[in-house]
DNA sequence: GCAGGTCTGTGGGGTGGCTCACATAAGCGT
DNA sequence: ACGCTTATGTGAGCCACCCCACAGACCTGC
């Protein structure tokens, strides 16, 4: 229910001292270290298919990813999930608390396991409060979210199910920082908003292009390059948006 | 360039006086005298077709709709336009300058004409720095934004043609607060991503099952909850968070 | 080695939506 | 009243993608 009550020397852990100034999070690196440990950040791990938020539950921590990926998906009534958004080294999860949402609205959970750190929602919402780096950050990832959110829907209305796909490959490329993910052409489609046999024929066309090869339940990338002009413009557009939002005078925020 | 210096009596407008208290916007709705003081708000009409942000230009201006609607699109490479949010009495166009973005990202114009207030970024920035009603209500509204093109993203992927452009109807009728609109089959296909023929046999469809009527160029809602019946449940999704995101205990923040 | 589960290849048939094309009709200026 | 422009109706042909089905192929446990 409420989260547990933040030790004041949570930071005085010794695996997090060491963290300190070499976070892989986008977000925490831009930090001081008085910040972070006003975060009372613990360490937290990541595994398969673990749920980060589910529609309607309370959202008590938020979660800076280090390494591994998350998916946001909407559920639709008849249960279908389609992908609205993707979660990777740049992210910190759960930043609707702070924009004033107490309970989660989609379900968000991990696609690539990894690792990565909590945050008590009161002490990140208490950090945000003081109007200081962490809330200028935060807020860039959010406007970063709705880039992407914004994008998706217009990609998703216009290009067709091929790009896409060489889109989302990417995306998840870069987010989680590895180029093979374990995952079926089944799941993968669904994420798409589309069917098991249009993937397998979409990934064998990719794969004949020597842009991808897999097996069973496994997909590795052997040509970014390649694949990044079957790709949609989309592709570039959120991953400048997700890769710069932390810098304060770059081509986005200027 | 940069925009006029605010005049310090801009508040004491007469006209602007006769309206505090009783704007139709609902956020300038939720702020008391003061603040609304301190925003310097001007009215301004919205022209058909007027461009209240443009891809790379600088946002100098807050835009509060009182009445009339504006539609956010992406561009393609190809030069296709896609509807990625609306904004009606509920909005204030331009938050993405209170998140640290300088630049505008999308496009946003005037789709029904009417009227609203802007307000100086520099002054508009400020407030929100205070970290008061004004901020907690521009979040709560950046939230409800995201969760729209969130909903939109995955609808585009998964529902067919009708049920998007009853959507589209309901939502305009909202937002905009009326039945009637005009608007070309042509340029409505376009915001929905698709062709004006498709668009012509939908349309024809629900007007046969006298859920609207139309002629050249302009659209009459007949029967809204008609319309919700056929329009996916996106609808509502986006409706609930656009009409409550103001109320801090509201099922969405609570 | 065998059985059962999971993943992928592939085919047939259907359909929504696209492209292109042309016809009709409603407004609008002169 | 006339022609011009813009908006809508409609049809043919096509393609992407859906749905369903089944066949291998591989993987794991026994």
């Amino acid at each position: 229910m409420t989260s547990p009550a933040p030790r004041p020397n949570d930071f005085t852990d010794a695996r997090l001292l060491l963290h300190v100034g070499r976070f892989k999070n986008a977000l925490l690196k831009a930090l001081d270290a008085e910040v972070i440990a006003r975060l009372h950040l613990r360490p937290v791990t990541f595994e398969l298919e673990h749920e980060l938020e589910f529609p309607g539950n309370s959202i008590d921590n938020l979660f800076f990813v280090e390494e591994g990926m998350a998916s946001m998906t909407t559920t639709f009534k008849n249960g279908s999930q389609v992908e609205v958004g993707m979660f990777g080294y740049e992210s910190v999860i759960g930043v609707s608390a702070l924009m004033g949402t107490k309970c989660s609205l989609n379900r968000v959970y991990t696609q690539i396991p990894g690792w990565g750190y909590s945050s008590p929602v009161e002490v990140a919402r208490a950090e945000f409060g003081l109007g200081g780096s962490f809330q200028r950050l935060a807020l860039g990832y959010v406007q970063a979210q709705l880039v992407q959110a914004i994008q998706l829907a217009g990609c998703n209305a216009t290009h067709n199910f091929e790009q896409r796909l060489a889109r989302w490959l990417l995306i998840c490329a870069d987010r989680a920082q590895c180029d093979t993910f374990s995952m079926s052409h089944e799941f993968l489609s669904g994420m798409l908003g589309s069917t098991r046999s249009t993937m397998s024929i979409a990934a064998a066309q990719l794969k004949s292009e020597q842009l991808i090869e897999y097996t069973r339940g496994v997909i590795h990338i052997l040509d970014a390059k390649g694949l990044e002009k079957k790709a949609c413009e989309c592709y570039l557009v959120i991953k400048d948006h997700l890769d710069n939002y932390t810098q304060f005078d770059s081509g986005i925020s200027a």
